[in-house]
RNA sequence: GCGGGUGUAGCUCAGGGGUUAGAGCGCCUCACUGUGGCUGAGGAGGCCGUGGGUUCGAGACCCAUCAUCCGCCCCA
């Protein structure tokens, strides 16, 4: 094979397309009834937008950002992740006018130089919403109900979100020193590049797989007890909040997120029918990346869902979307009959009935394989005898019945 | 970026140094010249991922490379 899609990248193919669409509109559609407005932003912004936003030390941005230089000698990167792009297009625009609620969500690619595995691309999409303008936890249990009511719609399966805070930078920076003097001992015997990793982002302890620390975080404090009152408020408020929308979650003192432009609410939903891709979906509250992207201060709180997880997810429960038969294959019984079957199909198809015909002259018994093979339902059969009377003979491809039909009342008897 | 598995027909996969590389499914032809599905008979389709090497001989063994899958890291 000479050539094939780029590493980590993929084609969307016929029979998968239609379940893409399929989840594209259900996601267009939820978010419509909340009032959400589509935001469409480029394939690529300059390396300074996600370098700024991210945080210098993120994983995204010390490795996986898809950067190179322009013909111009710009540094360009390829959309690394949805919020920053759309808080960048939201302050060109001034979309929040006078500091009014504003409402955005967005499907697009996204691009991470990553090691492929399943469910991990190097360009895979992601639905996303972003409310800014709310410091209210109410606009945290709307962003959630968003995404819980989403994943249920599309009928995926025992979803529920996982809740954190990690309070403001006072709570981090106090949490952090209380983490790493409870790992000391487990951080002096790890590798210099592990530990570096942990010093950049304690928080990492809290996730890690490594048995030993999992076993030293049972004893860890919890961040829950670092939060300052303003916070611990706010996600008490909020966990209220989605209890009273019936939303189930879970809180989990774990959850962190990879991107430092997070304060307070952290959520995600993970999947069970993944590997170890296993985030469907992710998001927090974001109250400082509006000002730190040269903006009013403007409290905001988003998620991103990666599409072809939840499309890995449906596959693997065997849900795909199946393909709409097409109603009506039309026959030419003899040569003399082609000119009618292709007025016939353009009569059913201008009624909205779906119909195909055959294009390379087969004999009638492969045109009617080939209806068989299409899994059409019935068959329009046109021959002599049909064109001198001035009937079609429709079969039943299930039945094999047959009855005749006069062409001009065709149409409104196959509606 | 690190460790491991796998690349053979359109698809799923056998073959593990010795003629012309196999199966099932699918596809095509015929039995079947105005009737699909079922059945039977026949057929097409492969640079055995790619490039080097070892060998009298490589699909198989070695090296490299590309891709993919699993785990780590990280994430959606």
């Amino acid at each position: 094979m000479k050539y094939q899609a780029p590493r980590g990248t993929h084609d969307i193919l016929p029979r998968d397309s239609l379940t893409w669409a399929h989840l594209e509109s259900s996601f267009r559609n939820l978010v419509g009834l909340y009032g959400y407005n589509e935001l469409r932003t480029p394939t690529f912004e300059d390396t300074e937008l996600f370098t700024r936003s991210s945080g210098e030390t993120s994983d995204i941005v010390t490795k996986q950002m898809y950067d190179f230089a322009d013909k111009g000698g710009r540094s360009i990167t390829l959309k690394a992740e949805g919020t920053a792009p759309a808080v960048r297009a939201y302050l060109e625009h001034g979309l929040g006018g006078q500091g009014q609620v504003t409402r955005l969500w967005y499907t697009t690619p996204v691009f991470r130089y990553e090691r492929p595995q399943k469910g991990r691309y190097r360009e895979h999409h992601q639905f996303g919403v972003e409310c800014l303008g709310s410091a209210s936890p109410l606009a945290d249990a709307e962003v959630i109900e968003i995404a819980y009511r989403f994943l249920t719609t599309i009928q995926m399966p025992d979803v529920s979100v996982s809740l954190n805070s990690i309070g403001r930078a006072a709570t981090r920076a106090a949490y952090r020193e209380a983490i790493l003097g409870h790992a000391s001992a487990y951080l002096t015997e790890m590798g210099a590049e592990d530990r570096l990793r942990i010093e950049k982002n304690p928080l990492r302890l809290l996730d890690s797989k490594d048995p030993k620390a999992i076993d030293l975080m049972k004893t860890a404090p919890s961040i829950q007890d670092f939060l300052e009152d303003e916070s611990r408020s706010r996600f008490a408020s909020l966990c209220q909040a989605l209890s009273d929308l019936g939303i189930p979650f879970e809180i989990r003192p774990e959850i962190v997120r990879g991107l430092d432009y997070y304060t307070d609410t952290v959520f995600e939903v993970l999947s069970h029918h993944l590997g170890a891709q296993s985030a469907l979906c992710g998001g927090g509250r974001y109250d400082r990346l509006v000002q730190d992207l040269g903006g009013p201060d403007t409290p905001a709180i988003g998620f991103g869902m990666g599409i072809e997880r939840l499309f890995l997810v449906l596959e693997s429960l065997d849900k795909l979307q199946e393909a709409p038969r097409i109603v009506a294959f039309v026959v030419a019984a003899d040569e003399i009959a082609r000119p009618m079957v292709q007025r016939i199909c353009h009569d059913l198809r201008n009624a909205k009935i779906s119909a195909q015909c055959d294009l390379e002259g087969k004999d009638m018994r492969r045109q009617l394989k080939q209806a068989n093979a299409l899994n059409a339902e019935i068959a329009v059969l046109v021959g002599e005898e049909e064109l001198s009377k001035r009937f079609a003979t429709i079969r039943d491809l299930a039945t094999g019945e047959q009855r005749a039909l006069p062409f001009d009342r065709l149409v409104e008897e196959l509606q």
